[in-house]
DNA sequence: AGCACGCCGACT
DNA sequence: GTCGGCGTGCTC
């Protein structure tokens, strides 16, 4: 393998490339990925630093013309060669390409947004400035003159508008810079959200469970010891207090902290809290920020700036120099898992960075993952436990409703007898109630009554959800058809919605009734910029009496008013054919139900379901985790699931059906040859598949999957390699493959 | 980014 | 002819 690829360490989009290098005989043994290496560059062989992203056999490059690393660069490891290193660990265990990686981790290079940032600064006096402006005329040096009588008049100009609008290009601005009459300053525009710039002294004083963590933590920490800490505290019992008290310490020690939530669950008051604390020590980032603002927080973290960052999983790949804590709240959310390659989940890619960095973790959640949980009981995580509610209030009661029993007793509405009761009751007293629906337009498809015939999207095959005026939308592909009033299948007019989307809740609610204050929020009514805070403000600020909605009322918001949640049907989330489906429902009935009785008063919680007795369903209506992970436990382990066994999906994409199907079979035919016949069953790898996806197709595009079960990870990490080589040699044509570890979502 | 190449007008 | 500014293109 004497060649490798290197890419240069200049910030400038066109070099943001691998360029090929000779591996020099000395050096062949100790050169490793993500090495930082010098090397000659340029007409001039200019020696520069760069790094080794790839360690190759083959040269795509004229060999006559290739040159060789000069040395392996010496001296610290840089914030790059980290995240380097990061991108190629995330490159073997979750199999992708090592540039993919790169993408995902590297902060983006200066983009070429709108708002230019570099600006050219008048340097020399007026008079210095005027006669050079006159040399220049003298020589006929148009291109230096015009940019100097530009500069006569303004102090400063962007450098953008001198390239693109003035005309004169950057080797006219260097000369002019190395003539000490300009200087070239990037300016930087950064802003804090929340106007506070300065920490104030404000602190909650700890509760003895709490402190009793926060000192754990620390002292581990100052005696060298980096571990993993699993925080297991039901809603209110302050981890955020934890958080912040820990995130503090390690600050004061001189290292750097991220704190990572799950996309949507940032409230605004988590995040006026940190302000308070760290001033404009403390960033933000999240996928509403332009990639030149992202670029920016990259940049302060760099130099220092910042010591804290807050935000979702790509968080992690903040260039801070030494990290010494990564908090990571609401542990379990699904939404820590990358969709695209690399499917990483930032749960582990954390463990990887505090390696690096030589950092602790600390994992928080109401519900834990299996996953973490699971590792706390083999004792690889440290586990705590906050049992008490410490924002007042106790526990709700919850009352679980039978759906079929209400259709018995002739109630064929939406809202058991229970809902109903307790509603009318909220709405006499004033108080306020939540409503929830574990999925958007789940429930909005047509149906005929007459034959069964569903109405479905004809290039995704799954079916088309009903929207205001009868509109038909399929949610994968935004295909849309008008009101159908005929069955197109047997021509009977019984054709009509299964109602029970968000839309509909509304609209029975305001039937019963019409004195009721409603708010929906669901993927509909938040599409626009700001209208997600703007009804939860709404909301807290009482200017309703019921809020309906999907997942996204149930995570991590305060609403000390409402005294009554309604999950409408818990089976919704139960019945998704997905071995998580029970820990997911779990974790929404329990947060659901957490939502309950923050403030004064105690809360109730209703739970209609078809399915009572489902262990999911028993155990969200105790509140007992603990209860709940031992039934569940049991069945990955029957079943060879992950967290007990470790799983890798093999997605196949392919435009033409034929062609999906048949490299679907010959690759699990590939992957077949490592099952070990000499093995007992019980531990043997498990091949199940190839089968269509759950959803077959989306936009025209064919899906077919295949899973391996096996205990050991590195085994399934061997046999993507192979699928990969398997891949290079029979070159497939339009078809595209992807890999999953140990996926969250079984598409 | 930063260097060399080469075009083109200006001047010995 | 030569000199030098200045845009352009390439860098393994």
């Amino acid at each position: 393998m004497p060649y490798a690829d290197v890419i240069i360490d200049i910030s400038h989009e066109k070099l943001d490339r691998p360029f090929q290098y000779r591996i020099p005989e000395r050096l062949l043994s100790n050169l490793e990925v993500g090495m930082e290496v010098l090397v000659p560059f340029g007409k001039s062989d200019k020696v520069i630093r760069g790094f080794v992203i790839d360690i190759t056999d083959q040269c795509d490059f004229d060999p006559a013309r290739i040159k060789e690393i000069r040395a392996i660069a010496q001296g610290g490891v840089t914030v790059e060669s980290n995240l380097i290193r990061l991108a190629g660990w995330m490159h073997k265990n979750y199999g992708s390409t090592m540039i993919q990686a790169l993408k995902t981790v590297l902060p983006a290079k200066h983009s070429v947004g709108k708002l230019t940032r570099r600006m050219v600064v008048r340097k020399a006096g007026t008079e210095e400035l005027i006669s050079a402006l006159g040399e220049a005329a003298r020589k006929k040096q148009s291109a230096k003159e015009k940019l100097l009588r530009e500069l006569l008049n303004n102090q400063t100009l962007p450098y953008e508008w001198i390239t693109s609008k003035l005309g004169v290009s950057a080797a006219t601005v260097r000369i002019l810079e190395r003539a000490e009459l300009v200087s070239v300053v990037t300016e930087s525009g950064y802003r804090n959200p929340v106007g506070q710039r300065e920490a104030d002294g404000d602190r909650k004083v700890l509760s003895p469970d709490q402190q009793a963590i926060v000192t754990q933590v620390l002292t581990d920490y100052d005696a060298g010891r980096r571990e993993t800490y699993l925080i297991h505290g039901i809603t209110g019992s302050g981890k955020t207090e934890v958080y912040m008290a820990l995130i503090e310490q390690i600050v004061a020690r001189g290292r750097q902290a991220i704190f990572l939530i799950p996309e949507i669950a940032l409230t605004y008051q988590t995040l006026v809290r940190f302000y308070q604390r760290f001033g404009d020590r403390v960033s933000l980032i999240n996928s509403s920020l332009s990639a030149g603002e992202k670029y920016d927080q990259c940049q302060r973290a760099k130099n220092g700036e910042i010591d804290v960052i807050i935000g979702p999983r790509s968080a992690l790949f903040t260039p801070f120099p030494r990290i010494g804590l990564i908090v990571m709240d609401e542990e379990h959310e699904g939404s820590y898992k990358s969709e695209n390659t690399p499917k990483y989940h930032a749960r582990e890619t954390a463990l990887e960075v505090a390696r690096l960095h030589g950092a602790s973790v600390v994992l928080g959640s109401a519900t834990p993952s299996l996953e973490s949980y699971y590792r706390a009981m083999k004792g690889e995580y440290r586990l705590f436990r906050l049992r008490e509610r410490l924002t007042g209030g106790n526990l709700p009661k919850v009352y679980t409703v039978d759906l079929r029993e209400e259709l018995k007793s002739g109630n064929r509405s939406i809202f058991s007898r229970k809902l109903q009761e307790l509603l009318e009751d909220r709405l006499r007293k004033g108080e306020q109630s939540m409503l929830f629906l574990n999925r958007r337009g789940y429930a909005g498809f047509l149906s005929c009554r007459s034959c069964g015939y569903v109405m479905k999207c004809p290039h995704c095959d799954v079916s088309l959800s009903e929207h205001a005026g009868g509109r038909m939308i399929c949610h994968y592909c935004g295909y849309e058809r008008p009101k159908v009033t005929v069955c197109p299948q047997c021509g009977s007019k019984y054709i009509s919605a299964f109602r029970a989307g968000t839309q509909q809740i509304e609209e029975k609610l305001k039937e019963r009734y019409p004195q009721a204050r409603v708010l929906r929020m669901d993927a509909d009514t938040t599409r626009q910029k700001g209208s997600y805070e703007k009804i939860l403000a709404a909301f807290a600020g009482g200017e309703a009496d019921v809020l309906i909605g999907t997942q996204m009322i149930v995570k991590g918001h305060d609403f000390p008013g409402v005294t009554l949640v309604g999950i409408i049907a818990a089976d919704l989330s139960l019945s998704i054919g997905d071995f998580r489906a029970g820990e997911r429902t779990f974790q929404l009935l329990t947060q659901a139900a957490g939502r309950a009785g923050r403030g004064q008063s105690p809360g109730e919680v209703v739970i209609q379901t078809y399915q009572p007795e489902h262990y999911a369903v028993v155990h969200a209506s105790h509140q007992d985790y603990e209860a709940f992970y031992q039934e569940e436990i049991l069945y990955r382990e029957m079943l060879s699931y992950p967290p007990v066994s470790h799983m890798l999906a093999v997605q196949i994409f392919a435009r033409e059906e034929g062609r999906g199907k048949g490299l679907a079979e010959s690759l699990a035919g590939t992957a077949s040859a490592f099952i070990d016949g000499r093995e007992p069953v019980a531990r043997r790898m498990l091949l199940m598949g190839p089968a269509p996806a759950s959803i077959g197709r989306i936009n025209d595009i064919f899906r077919f999957v295949f899973y391996l079960k096996y205990a050991n990870y590195d085994t399934l990490v061997n046999v993507k390699d192979a699928l990969e080589e398997r891949l290079k040699e029979m070159q497939p044509r339009e078809v595209s493959v992807q890999f999953d570890f140990d996926p969250i979502n079984t598409m």
